[in-house]
DNA sequence: GGCCAGTGGTTGGGCTGTGCAACCATGGAA
DNA sequence: TTCCATGGTTGCACAGCCCAACCACTGGCC
């Protein structure tokens, strides 16, 4: 396969992915979206952080995230800490409950996968995780920070 | 990387990108919102198919597609031939306009990823596709047909 | 002190994409 | 003919998203 077609190879399965993904994410956890998931995994990885740097992280509305943070808040998953240097930060945190679902939730998607790549080997994976992280980590339109 | 983090950072990766594609891809083309693109370019490749193999391959409900075909066809895109054979059957087809339009957007597309890949040796590109492709084909919740 | 631009966050409104369920028309087999 | 399966459309509801307007607070400036 040469460069070009790897390129557009490339650019397809992504799309095809993302969608699959979209579609199977809430038939899997009713209890929490592909959204909120996302958001409360990375509460749980950065141990805390406010609505506007998750808005920044994944490219979304401010508004979006204060609803979905409202949403998760309502469902007891995180809690909104007043921050006391700047009153107008709220800090997001992971409550035992959210922490709890976030586990599950993690579990049973990380089995998923695990099914679907079980024919795999090993080196295979690595190399596959080693092209996303690095896809995802360039730079670009939808750049992280 | 062992698999099991290898299967976790690919879960994780690979909903980062969802989440971004879907982000970026409307603001590249307001013609052509990523899912009207994605319907096109499949009928590109197949050179014409029925709304329920794209409602299969792409683990969508057949009201979607009937109405994203709809809206396709309205902007003129692409066009519903009833098959001899089947008189329920649409057969749908790329016009000429759709087969443009199509092409525009795929160039573009594929200019934004070939820069965000620029950096990407040869192999690599092919090993990532490759990856992908193997992915997608896999059996699962999400399979196509 | 007071003023004002900038920032974090919320709310209202509207759009797109989606699934589910009900429906219609055709096909095909009992 | 009758009955079920299949391709497709439509009504309905909901999630997720963005934009714009807004409020509260911060920090620099007069």
């Amino acid at each position: 396969m040469n460069a070009a077609d790897a390129v557009e190879t490339i650019q397809r399965e992504m799309t095809v992915f993302a969608r699959r993904a979209r579609a199977a994410a809430g038939r899997m956890h009713p209890e929490l979206s592909l959204v909120s998931y996302t958001l409360l995994g990375h509460l749980g990885e950065s141990g805390g952080c406010r609505a506007t740097d998750l808005a920044a992280h994944y490219a979304l509305d401010k508004s979006t995230v204060s609803r979905q943070v409202a949403a998760l808040e309502r469902a007891g998953l995180i809690e909104r800490r007043p921050d006391a240097e700047d009153q107008r930060v709220l800090v997001l945190h992971l409550t035992e409950s959210g922490r709890r679902i976030l586990g599950q939730v993690t579990e049973s998607r990380r089995a998923a996968f695990r099914e679907r790549l079980a024919d795999w080997p090993a080196e295979d994976l690595s190399l596959f995780a080693d092209c996303l992280v690095r896809y995802n980590a360039g730079s670009g339109p939808g750049r992280h920070d």
